[in-house]
RNA sequence: CGGGAAGUAGCGCAGCUUGGUUAGCGCGCAGCGUUCGGGACGCUGAGGUCGCGGGUUCGAAUCCCGCCUUCCCGACCA
């Protein structure tokens, strides 16, 4: 915050957090909350937020999955009905002790996830193979302490959207995970513009309570991982704890296997550090609140025809379903506008002034680009639709291309070390926990994914030339 | 929990070492005027329990004791 006076922000490559958090702040994403770690979401982000719940709502009933909403408290014992469940998240949960005046007889954990009441919802529902697959998803707050809060990134309580489903095979559950995973990987990929490496987690990644957890990993500009969604295969754990069971058609009584999976508002956070240069933020424009801005310039008896050139700018833009903010703050001159979109990432500012009015023409800038041109009024509407494509595309492939260069195969360890400072190292891995551990000491890395891409692999160890396991290379990062 | 920093106007800060008239500065805000194509300027004005509690003193933002909170870096983390 040393420079949240100044005119510009901290330059990412001076102090990346630092960087992050005058953004976030000054781009009017969010506040701090007054307790520790808490975010207030202002109208500017949770548009954002807004935007990617659309889509990913869409795909998620698209996909024969309803929408319904469980409770925020749960009895303390029912969280410890799931043994590596409740041990994998008692140290980050918030607890109601007291309600109504009295202390409670039995304390109400504030969920951190929902598992446990669907487990317990779940089981009331399902009687018989018929009544499978039960496919439920919710839109909700959770609340987990991390001892290390960071705007959107990790939050006292967070947004998210957490599936829970139940089927009567394995086979069926595990391909339910993937379909999950698939339309993550969409709103990412084709939203958001971040390219992420869609892969499986290992043993000591997994989340608590899960037989396998698939994963999206993006790279963000500082060269340090970011887990963007996971999606969990829980096997019969959770159905086993809480008595889930079916009579399948022989009329045998057998165990649901349960799935669920979550992408949170940690997603914003993302396309922050994704897209973000030392100008401030850079929207991708499927997610940007503002996809153009239009800046009327003039004063006097200029400003009026000015004024209703813009909104009619506007309008025809509105019309081609385009999402436009007209920046008639009188009190502020233009410059001072340029720089706070800019700051504030919006892909496109449309300029229009006496000079461009008389000549029929717009100044157009876009935030991927240096300088400026100038296009006939009424072709700079009908082309950006196609300009806005272009740009998402353009961000895409410039994240890509980031991924890509900061990706390292390497078979050493020094080839590790120095991978892992700058991005993704592709490793030959032995799985044991104790070289992982070694890694993480030595490097501050762990084990982001197994890649579902990466070819078979055999070999040596890159940290201890043990026999490698998973069949493929792994992916090590420096995590947020 | 360990290390570091900080709580003074909406925001960013100075003042504290060496206690002393009315607690300053920049930005922002309000009014007026001049401005407006890359962060405009002038004048006027509003805005303060100096984090909280106690102590020392004739007198505390300043010295002493206790407490609280936030932020940053670690550890932790789906």
């Amino acid at each position: 915050m040393a420079k949240a006076n100044e005119r510009g922000v901290t330059p990412q490559s001076e102090d990346f957090s630092a960087w992050y958090n005058e953004v976030v702040l000054r781009a009017e994403l969010a506040d701090r909350g007054p307790v520790r770690g808490t975010m207030v979401i202002r109208p500017y982000g949770y548009r954002i937020w807004e935007l990617i719940q659309g889509a990913l709502d869409a795909r998620i009933k698209a996909t024969g999955h309803e929408n319904a909403y469980v409770p925020l408290f749960i009895p303390e014992s029912h969280l410890r009905r799931e043994a590596e469940h409740v041990e994998g998240f008692a140290p980050e949960l918030a607890v109601v002790t007291h309600a109504g005046g009295e202390k409670l007889e039995e304390p109400l954990v504030v969920r951190p996830t929902s598992e446990t009441v669907i487990g317990e919802m779940f089981a009331r529902w399902i009687s018989s193979y018929r009544d499978l697959p039960l496919l439920i998803n919710q839109w909700a707050n959770v609340v987990r302490w991390e001892l290390r809060p960071r705007l959107f990134l990790r939050t006292t309580e967070f947004l998210w959207q957490e599936g829970h489903t139940a089927h009567a095979t394995e086979e069926e559950a595990r391909a339910e995970t993937a379909i999950a995973l698939g339309f993550y990987e969409e709103v990412a990929r084709d939203l958001a513009a971040i390219p992420v490496v869609a892969g499986e987690k290992t043993a000591s990644e997994r989340f608590a309570g899960a037989v396998s957890t698939l994963t999206l990993e993006a790279l963000v500009r500082d060269g340090r991982a970011l887990q963007a969604a996971t999606s969990h295969f829980l096997g019969t754990n959770f159905a086993r704890a809480f008595d889930m069971t079916f009579a399948n058609a022989e009329g045998a009584l057998e165990y649901c296997n349960t799935t669920s999976w979550g992408l949170s508002t940690r997603m914003v956070g993302g396309v922050i550090m994704t897209h973000g240069d030392d100008r401030g933020l850079i929207l991708p424009p499927r997610l940007a609140p503002y996809q153009v801005v239009v800046v009327p310039i003039g004063r006097d008896a200029d400003l009026p025809p000015v004024l209703e050139a813009a909104r009619e700018l506007a309008a025809g833009l509105i019309a081609l379903g385009v999402r436009v903010r007209v920046d008639d703050r009188p009190q502020l001159s233009p410059g001072f506008k340029f720089n706070e979109w800019e700051l504030r990432g919006v892909p496109v500012r449309i300029e229009l002034g006496p000079r461009d009015l008389a000549a029929g023409v717009v100044t157009i800038a876009e935030r991927l680009a240096e300088g400026k041109e100038q296009r006939p009024l009424a072709d700079a509407v009908a082309e950006m639709p196609e300009r806005l494509t272009a740009f998402q595309a353009a961000l895409l492939d410039r994240a890509t291309r980031f991924r890509d260069e900061h990706t390292f195969r390497v078979d050493d360890w020094e080839g590790l070390v120095a991978a892992t400072a700058v991005g993704f190292a592709s490793v030959l891995h032995c799985g044991q926990l104790s070289c992982e551990q070694r890694i993480k000491e030595a490097t501050k890395a762990t084990p982001r994914c197994v890649p579902f891409d990466a070819p078979d692999e055999q070999g040596d160890c890159v940290a201890c030339d043990g026999p490698s396991a998973y069949g493929r290379r792994v992916l090590f990062a420096r995590a947020y």
